[in-house]
RNA sequence: GCAGGAGUGGCGGAGCGGUCAAACGCGGCAGACUCAAGAUCUGCUCCCCUAGAGGGUUCGUCGGUUCGAAUCCGGCCUCCUGCACCA
């Protein structure tokens, strides 16, 4: 990508301009070399980033880093996406004069003279790109930006590799022309999706059964749309809204029909021919009889204010006995009209719950719904009364040949025998009112000859599970979520009529969809910078030269070195080993991926692990501009710097759960962070002490191991619990003990500075510097495992540690000044006789304590030894863990009699409990193994 | 509504069948250092008993399995994410 030149934007540290000039992540083919490529979902170019990006990049740059360390050849590249409608939308919306947007970049941080040029959608792209990319580069991102492009027509290379993907796709049978329902607007002529909607959000196309009821004498047909098909036989009456428009309509050149007004554009949009005969005035339809195709009854049409003529087709059929609404509308109507009482409710399904009732009257009557206003009331019936009856009801012998099927059975066959008897027809409607930005109500329209992905496609899903099955996920606990959105993923319309981006190749009407040419470019990564460096033209990138490149065809006659260099660079790479983004993009983009890498590259093209993580909430509360907690990642890195923004938002959290940033968190790491930093440029040196620096080797052997195994697995948390906090603790520990032997803590530091290089690479370097070591920690190579020189160094720390601590407790607890502390460690025999308790665990009590009695050491302590069994006995834990034993623990504690004096700032003296030189309140009694007695006086 | 995930201290969150009052971090309290503040260091920080190292109660909620449950199973409540032509 060539240098977007002059816009001002973010402060380059110092440091990420060195590694960027020493060219040190720049990822090139090593043959031979173990790689890694990852990646990062390209942002879209339409505003800054913010912490939510800053969190999913950094746990992904941790992982690029901690694989550097690990001496693998890591690629990282980045780019960036402006497919779609909002950026071509921003400089519509400019060009239009509209101040709002003029404010919302303004409020963005675009200065007033720049916003001219907004109005041109290249150089929106251009503008917000530059910015990302000094972003990124100033929070220490390891990236090769050699690599970078933009997605559309703007990098014309990569246009033509999205033409080759879908004229792939198609030869293979993924890309089919079909016809589909969609929510749209008539006043855009576009589709309505959930966020260009004022109300209906999350509502869908629903196709409904329109049932003809034939007028008497005239033969018109009112068309009743129900989801109901069912209770048809029950039906008693028609609703029309007496006050409403309707039109006499023909139909494919046939029926005529009454229908509200909005139906006849509704059927237009769905394949019908309609032909408007004129207005019908609905109340002189009141009182006429229609005839119930289903069994021949005659029945009224009654009025009904609460019809929207704007639904289905605007005529209601009444079911008395089922429908709650219509139960209760009659019983309005009545006190108005006595004459219709002769209607009566047909009770034609049977369940437990109802049996032997009118179920909508008795449901009212339990529910105390007494009229048409309690309409929370009648949605909540409604929907108890359909749910009883399609999962436990049978329809009655009124049915005729339906008689004992279950609802949920025959619902979709009666359906159909009602069409293809000529009874019924079918309408699809939006399953609630939907009301477009635009301010105009949707309709359902059957769009024709759009392209799909065919998603639903059982024998490419098979492959996808497939490949599911072989990845690993981080944490594992999102993989059926991807299981389960294969399973229900359905086609996928993967082109539109506007915005930016790709035509398709063959119908250059349509432009491929944002969601779709973002799935495969991880490919594309690993030729881009073959393409600029060479400078490949258009033309020279037939599809079968890319077939050549990605899918194993063959070499083409003409094709130049470049294209074997790509197929190198492709083969090498791929496949990705790992791709990170927050948890939104699982049932979409990350599924849609799968499914793309599975039909066009071989297995061993196919993804090899994702991770995901969760949004990041600031203050505790979910980021959002109105609540004033939106962060910017380019303000967070002005404040706080790169490292404790990267630290603080992958400390705070290590799975998938939401992370929490905090202003106070990120300051107080910031602190900690410096501390350590300066820690390093001032270490001492008073030579060797064997037990402590051993015991300093051996915790950071730990620390150094845990870590490994929290980054393998993207735990940033843990990493740094172990790394850091973990790590910077045992030193404090080690010069408090007083160790301080200088050659050693300056490994350690240099330890530390490169496993903590991944989160926090500027401190690292820093150090690096400060400890006089070549090159820099980002490049270091991860240390070796070490353990342990001898296994009871810990718990012989942890003694010293555990005795500190109570006699701190006693010393706090005996409340008056005490001058000497006495700590005594436990006899030999006490150590024998856990090891009994031990052996014999799980044993009956008289067991154990006959076992012990057998070794005449612990039987010569008598009395004191099965009290101590019992105590033991009951409390299990206590026996578990392996110590030092009584010599160690004796001589471990006497060494340490100086530093326990420091620190209790009083004389300590260490005896043995068995032969103590002064025990006046004989306090020596009460030591145990791993729990000297203590004694102030 | 459908699918998946989650509910642990003042807060963020570890733990995922027995050493759990619960790691680590934040916040709070006390002490050291400082003229002071900040930073740093050292303790304490669920509740109730007991106060010389102790005991008990708790993990959304109600049940169940088990010698033993925060951990496994079922019901209920609450929250998060997605549900498609939209990035």
């Amino acid at each position: 990508m060539e240098d977007t030149g002059s816009i001002p934007t973010v402060r380059i540290p110092a440091q990420a301009a060195e590694w960027e000039k020493k060219g040190l992540f720049r990822a090139d083919v090593l043959p031979g070399r173990r790689k890694f490529f990852l990646t990062f979902p390209f942002p879209y170019v339409n505003g800054a980033m913010h912490m939510g990006h800053g969190f999913t990049f950094t746990r992904l740059d941790v992982a690029a880093r901690y694989h550097r360390l690990r001496g693998e050849n890591v690629l990282f590249p980045f780019g960036f996406h402006a497919t779609g409608e909002p950026i071509a939308g921003v400089a519509a919306r400019l060009k239009a004069g509209d101040p709002k947007q003029r404010q919302i970049l303004l409020d963005g941080g675009v200065l007033a003279e720049e916003i001219e040029s907004f109005k041109d959608p290249v150089f929106i792209v251009n503008y917000w790109r530059a910015i990302f990319k000094d972003t990124v580069t100033a929070i220490g991102g390891s990236i090769d930006w050699r690599r970078s492009f933009v997605t559309t027509t703007l990098t014309p290379t990569f246009s033509r590799f999205i033409e080759w993907q879908y004229n792939t796709l198609r030869k293979l049978g993924y890309v089919v022309q079909g016809t589909h329902p969609v929510v749209y607007c008539l006043n855009d002529q576009s589709p309505t999706g959930d966020h260009d909607r004022l109300y209906g959000e999350g509502a869908s196309p629903e196709e409904y059964v329109l049932v003809k009821f034939r007028l008497e004498g005239a033969g018109e047909v009112l068309p009743c749309g129900t989801l109901r098909p069912e209770t048809m036989f029950g039906a008693t009456n028609l609703w029309i809204n007496n006050e409403g428009k309707y039109l006499r309509i023909r139909v494919d050149g046939k029926e005529e029909w009454i229908v509200g007004e909005p139906t006849a554009r509704k059927l237009e949009n769905q394949l019908r021919k309609v032909e408007v005969l004129g207005p019908v005035d609905p109340k002189a339809l009141i009182g006429k009889n229609v005839t119930n195709p289903v069994n021949g009854r005659a029945m009224p049409v009654l009025p009904a204010p609460f019809v929207d003529p704007a639904h289905a087709s605007g005529v209601v059929v009444s079911v008395q006995a089922h429908a709650p609404y219509d139960y209760i509308a009659l019983q309005d109507y009545l006190k108005a009209a006595p004459f219709a009482g002769k209607i009566k409710p047909i009770v034609l399904i049977e369940t437990a719950e109802f049996k032997g009732t009118v179920p909508a009257e008795e449901i009212c009557r339990r529910e105390g719904i007494a009229s048409q206003a309690d309409e929370a009331k009648l949605e909540k019936a409604t929907s108890s009364i359909y749910k009883t009856e399609f999962h436990t009801g049978r329809l009655l012998p009124i049915t005729g040949k339906y008689a004992g099927m279950p609802v949920s059975e025959c619902k979709d066959r009666l359906a159909a025998d009602f069409v293809s008897a000529g009874w019924a027809d079918r309408i699809w409607e939006c399953s609630e009112k939907v009301v477009c930005r635009c301010n105009n109500r949707c309709i359902v329209k059957i769009l024709e000859n759009q392209w799909f992905l065919k998603f639903s496609d059982e024998e490419w899903k098979a492959r996808v599970r497939e490949c599911v099955a072989g990845m690993a996920f981080y944490p594992d606990t999102i993989r059926p979520q991807f299981e389960n959105t294969i399973n229900w993923l359905k086609d996928k319309a993967c082109a539109r009529r506007s915005g930016l981006g790709t035509p398709l190749p063959w119908d250059k009407g349509w432009i491929v969809e944002t969601l779709s040419d973002s799935v495969i470019y991880m490919a594309y990564y690993t030729i881009a910078h073959i393409i600029s460096r060479d400078g490949v033209r258009v033309e020279d990138m037939t599809d079968d030269l890319l077939d050549y490149v990605f899918r194993d065809g063959g070499r083409p006659p003409g094709a130049k070195g470049w294209a074997d260099e790509m197929r190198e660079s492709f083969l090498y790479w791929y496949p990705v080993d790992l791709r990170g983004s927050g948890k939104d993009l699982v049932q979409n983009h990350l599924t849609y991926y799968l499914f793309h890498h599975v039909a066009l590259f071989g297995k061993k093209g196919w993804p090899a692990a994702i991770t995901v993580n969760g949004y990041v909430n600031v203050e505790g509360e979910k980021m959002s501009k109105s609540k004033g907690n939106f962060v910017t990642l380019r303000e967070a890195l002005e404040t706080y710097g790169a490292d404790a923004v990267r630290f603080s938002l992958v400390h705070a959290s290590d799975g998938f759960e939401d992370p929490d940033w905090r202003r106070s968190d990120a300051e107080s790491i910031l602190a900690k962070i410096r501390s350590f930093v300066s820690g390093a440029s001032q270490i001492p040196d008073g030579g060797q002490d064997p037990h402590l620096d051993s015991w300093l080797s051996a915790s950071l052997g730990r620390h150094v191991a845990d870590a490994a195994e929290a980054y393998s697995q993207i735990r940033t948390r843990s990493a740094m619990q172990a790394a850091f906090f973990g790590a910077v603790e045992d030193l404090r520990w080690y010069q408090r003990r007083g160790g301080s032997n200088g050659e050693l803590v300056r490994e350690y530091y240099r330890t530390l500075a490169t496993i903590l290089s991944p989160v926090i690479p500027f401190a690292a370097e820093e150090i690096w510097k400060e400890l006089g070591e070549k090159g820099f920690a980002s490049q270091a190579a991860w240390p070796e495992a070490t353990s342990p020189s001898n296994s009871s160094i810990f718990p012989a720390e942890e003694l010293i540690e555990r005795t500190l601590s109570d006699a701190k407790t006693v010393s706090g607890l005996v409340g008056k000044p005490f001058s000497r502390a006495y700590v005594y460690s436990a006899p030999e025999w006490k150590h024998t006789l856990l090891s009994v308790v031990r052996d014999n665990a799980g044993k009956p009590a008289q067991e154990v304590i006959a076992a012990a009695m057998r070794v005449p050491r612990i039987k010569a302590a008598g009395g004191e030894a099965v009290p101590l069994i019992q105590k033991l006995l009951k409390n299990p834990a206590g026996i578990r863990s392996e110590g030092p034993n009584a010599e160690e623990e004796y001589r471990v504690l006497k060494s340490a009699e100086g530093f326990l004096s420091r620190e209790l700032g009083k004389e300590v003296a260490v005896e043995r409990a068995d032969a103590p030189s002064h025990d006046p309140a004989k306090k020596s009694r009460v030591a145990l193994p791993g729990k000297p007695a203590i004694f102030l006086e």
